[in-house]
DNA sequence: AGTTATTTTCTCGACTGTCGAGAAAAAAGC
DNA sequence: GCTTTTTTCTCGACAGTCGAGAAAATAACT
């Protein structure tokens, strides 16, 4: 439904079009906001003070670029405007990131998990206090920590802050938003990792390749699978989703998940599949909870000298990831797939069980297969996603809270 | 990407939104707009009296509503403003509809299509001769028409104009914008028919229900399988989705579908896949073309008695839909499911199938099943849906050519 | 019939916002 | 010190929305 606009809108729209161009180009003057946004010099001129009173920009009057005339003035984000924080469970550690406004990093913390069974209410209690004590040594108070955001694998709840199931909690939820409501009032997200991969990749993407990417999706392979899909229609926003691909049906009633289930899609395709194929393990056996990478790169050394076995799992594996993409194409269209994470060393191995899986639906055979590529730094990009989001979420939240703002004074 | 913002575009904007309430509240006056839209009354002062300029809205003054005061006059869409044509293309009619700006229906013709083969060419000649021939008889001319809506079963390409592969047409594609591009200068656009349910059902359901359906899925049964889904993300624009689900892959190396490929949906689900299985034809078979509906309905009559294979037959077409429907789910998060087209009046006997195969999905198992129900008038719900987003898209081509056109003269 | 009450529509001035043009500012070159 | 060049800022014009109250149009009342 559309809504009622107005001039105060208008200023809205224009206040988030400078932010949003100082994030992309960095620290700009003047003259080089107004050719980004399209906006006239007066209406730049207005805004930049506008935001300088409430204390989100500085001006820096450094870069003595050499030339005649005025020289520029840069305006960059005030770095104590806003913080955010990032935190990121995987299976083995818990990740704490701290980040000014202008996006620098200033803090990090890594906390090896202990896998012994701990409770729920003592892991988030746990994350509480050192998150506190991350904030706590860097001067970081309550007022400017404006975003909090948690990544995991796993299943999100439609709310965007419970985790519905992780491979790292199974099916323990926790709803991370009333965890930190006492102790901060920042605005809390949770994004599934993939979600975070597929978006930093199309902002890339998008911004060396020429003009933006229609669609994208990033595969993540290891001990689970997950799948961050970005669809950008022309003239529409932005549209990220984050399927539970991994626990997606590939067969009914085919082989058991770690998850309960028979048949998802990890249980072909994750390392402890893997694993149980090539060692022709039933495929009801309940999976390892653990399975240490260097076993699978054992099973590829057998698989590439030719052992029959072994290439039939990595095979299988293939399919089954195939048939996925092929049924996400069905559903959201043609799009261009990029796979993370550690299992990317055996692509080659799973990669004609892959092209069987797509080749074998109607959509491919009539638009193509779909363009695949390999991406290897996934942490960074997850960093990167992280970054962007939860930066351009504190934009958005900056402008909107123009007027209760306590800034204007001098 | 943000873009700017300005004055003009306000207006715009709020025109959209007078003609939005027109649209949704049928004929209106002055206050009534300003309170639908949360516009001021000047502010609609102005509006009304441009669009009345413009000869795109107009004033009657019916409506002898009793009661003191001054009388109020209604606004109306002005007739003659604009017209809409619809093509709708089934297996045996073509159905050709013409409309007003209004939305009243102002002339039918419905042509029997021959199933002998005809070339594509003499298929598009054909459809343009008939459109000419039903525009010239009401006297709707080039400039009025501004748009031509065609829908179809099958896969539509990303543009929204071709037509990618269908049951009528197999995949001989047709162009359908270029094909009118000679005759017309309307805005061409190409829906999959359960998009078109989808939508409609959607709108219908969140005006009488309580606020806004989040997702809904409308599944048509029948020869084949069609899937539409409406995406109401709260904040966002609503985004439609007209998916290739009868094609999706429900089983690797599966049962051979008409489209030639190997395992899909619609090989299991289809008329002609429930006869076949009923038979107990191999799965392999080259599905017969055209399955008359009494013969489903004679294996349904069998499947009741009890007979074996019939029950099985109807059981796995609903595995394969229960099955596609957790994968979509799993993709895109919980929905409501709507089943439409003549094959619910066996629904009884597929929802055993349906069940088990949405149960094994950890999205269903965690979130539970979703909310199923039974649509029975899929021809309107299709004809509807064409209404309502072809004026909305007449609607924003009519604000947006404000100053060019040639209205504003007496 | 004339007056009053009531409701709706329209008009006017204030306010907010954008824009183009040109003034003011600040440096390099001569 | 003056000129040139480039950037930033200021000013008036213009477009749009809004609240308040005037004008219009009818029913009810005397």
């Amino acid at each position: 439904m559309l809504t009622k606009s107005s001039g105060e809108l208008v200023r809205q729209q224009n206040r988030a079009l400078v932010l949003e161009a100082l994030r992309r180009g960095g620290p700009q003057s003047h003259t080089e906001i107004a050719a980004g946004t399209g906006l006239s010099s007066a209406t730049v001129t207005v805004i930049t003070q506008e935001l300088e009173g409430e204390r989100i920009l500085e001006r820096s009057e450094s870069q003595a670029v050499g030339g005649r005339g005025r020289p520029r003035i840069q305006f960059r984000q005030r770095r104590n405007a806003a913080h955010a924080a990032f935190i990121r469970i995987s299976s083995d550690t818990l990740q704490y990131s701290l980040v000014d406004y202008s996006g620098t990093l200033i803090d990090r913390l890594d906390e090896r998990r202990s896998n012994a069974g701990q409770d729920i209410a003592g892991f988030v209690a746990s994350i509480r206090a050192t998150l506190t004590r991350l904030a706590g040594r860097s001067n970081v108070s309550s007022e400017t920590l404006l975003a909090i955001s948690v990544s995991s694998k796993g299943l999100v709840a439609d709310d965007g802050t419970t985790l519905l199931w992780s491979p790292v909690l199974g099916s323990q939820q926790v709803d991370f938003r009333t965890a930190f409501a006492a102790d901060w009032q920042a605005r809390v997200t949770l994004n599934n990792e993939s979600h975070l991969v597929a978006s930093a990749l199309h902002a890339k993407l998008s911004r060396s390749g020429n003009g933006p990417i229609r669609r994208l999706a990033a595969l993540s392979l290891g001990h689970s699978i997950g799948l961050g899909v970005v669809d950008a229609e022309p003239g529409a926003a932005v549209r990220t989703i984050a399927p539970n691909f991994g626990h997606m049906i590939h067969t009914h009633g085919g082989a058991l998940c770690r998850c309960g289930s028979l048949g998802c899609i990890e249980a072909y395709s994750g390392f402890y599949a893997i694993l149980r194929a090539a060692f022709e393990v039933p495929p009801n056996t309940i999976p390892a909870p653990f399975v240490p990478f260097t076993e699978v790169e054992k099973i590829a050394v057998l698989a590439r000298r030719g052992d029959r076995m072994a290439e039939f799992a990595f095979r299988q594996a293939g399919t089954a990831l195939g048939n996925g993409v092929a049924r996400l194409t069905s559903l959201l269209g043609q799009m261009q797939i990029v796979f993370t994470g550690p299992g990317i060393r055996f692509f080659d191995l799973m990669r004609p069980g892959i092209d069987d899986g797509l080749a074998a639906s109607l959509g491919v055979r009539i638009e193509g297969p779909p363009e695949i590529s390999l991406s290897l730094d996934e942490e960074r990009l997850i960093f990167e996603g992280q970054l962007q989001q939860t930066l351009a979420s504190i934009d958005r939240d900056v402008i909107a809270a123009k007027t209760l703002s306590q800034g204007g004074q001098r």
